[in-house]
DNA sequence: CTAACAAGTGAATCAGCATTCATTTTTTGT
DNA sequence: ACAAAAAATGAATGCTGATTCACTTGTTAG
């Protein structure tokens, strides 16, 4: 008996998987995943195509977990802004904002994320954060009722109803169409933020404020 | 010279195109655009594959079409409801109402022309019509500020929120995961349609009713 | 050093459909 | 009935990338 994995190697691995991963998410942030191909993702990785196929099943596992990643990051993030100060409808509107500011300032990613037509795969993975997204709010919902900062509701499905209206808004500005035909006018990004969490938050309270 | 096209040949073409698209309607009422070939199609409507590039321009063209048939059918009965009777808030209740149910009593079509990923041409056509519902509603909405049955707001986004809301909360009950896995239990698809109705006139009107 | 095995390589293969086009069939006016 | 022209046909072709796999290179333990 000859070899056997040792540590080393194992780090080493999963280096280049790490690696691997991160260009792939590279190309997304760059063009979407449509035109992120393994060829490329393996040239800029300095890995053989072949390669790719010893860390991943697949091309779409591959995707499927970039988009994981990145989704799973955003997702902590909301679930800190509902973790903060605050009665129950301030920490949504915390949510809702940062969640749109930030997504306007990555849109190439935020729109594979949100929008992008993508293989099977990965728009099951998308269902299932939306999903999780929308748990998030749910929670916070009841929270919100329960301390009395909001009215008794369906709390599953006006957080759906939360999770559509900000994906939606944030559809048209971020489309690389949006970006790239040079006549729509710039988007008052900040008042569209302000629109969207207004919308939101009346929603959820039946309140003007 | 022998052949001209006569007004019978020119009918029988017209109908040979109908039936064409009606098939390919029919496919994607039965498995979305997905599972919808040219040679389904073809076979379907009792012709050769060839001739439907007679008929049109390619797959997704004649996919387009099928999209834009069915999508301004409905964007029409959402402007009956919304040119109905009522203030403005009622008629979009009753606009929203409707659209929701409609589309829970076709599940399969509504998901495609909703949520199923497409070509990057038919995804065109879904966002036009998204834009084209969304200012069917911003018009109400204007009314309704005039009115006074609304509030001052940005109707432009507001629109949106509830196209977004709307279509959110019908991704889950529509999608074919969902139907086909017997263990969901069914959603109470009225309950569903009060909330998302509700949800929506809140978020335009800021009051509870 | 060497045997035993794993990891890496990338050119060749494959798959799944859309699309084409040489051929056949149908239509039309004379 | 005939020739000219259009329309229909469907088997063959083409395309685009993902995926494979025979081979090379690297690693390990004795």
């Amino acid at each position: 008996m000859a070899y056997r994995e040792t540590e080393k190697m194992r780090q080493r691995k999963a280096l280049a998987r790490q690696r691997i991963l991160d260009c792939a998410q590279l190309r997304v942030t760059e063009g979407g995943f449509r035109n992120a191909q393994i060829s490329q993702v393996a040239s800029q990785a300095e890995v053989a195509t072949g390669t790719i196929y010893r860390h991943f099943e697949s091309k779409e596992e591959l995707f499927a977990e970039v988009f994981r990643a990145a989704t799973e990051r955003e997702v902590g993030r909301v679930a800190k802004d509902l973790a903060g100060d605050g009665d129950a409808v301030e920490r949504l509107a915390q949510a809702l904002r940062h969640f749109a500011r930030r997504a306007l300032r990555a849109p190439t990613m935020a729109w594979a994320l949100i929008a992008e037509p993508v293989d099977p795969r990965v728009e099951a993975e998308r269902l299932r954060y939306r999903r999780a997204y929308a748990e998030l709010f749910e929670a916070a919902i009841r929270e919100g009722v329960r301390e009395g900062s909001l009215p008794a509701q369906e709390a599953r499905h006006s957080s759906t109803c939360l999770v559509g209206a900000i994906a939606e808004s944030l559809v048209g500005p971020l489309s690389p169409a949006q970006s790239t035909d040079g006549k729509t006018p710039p988007t008052d990004y900040e008042s569209l933020v302000n629109t969207i969490v207004g919308f939101c938050l009346q929603g959820l309270t039946g309140t003007r404020r």
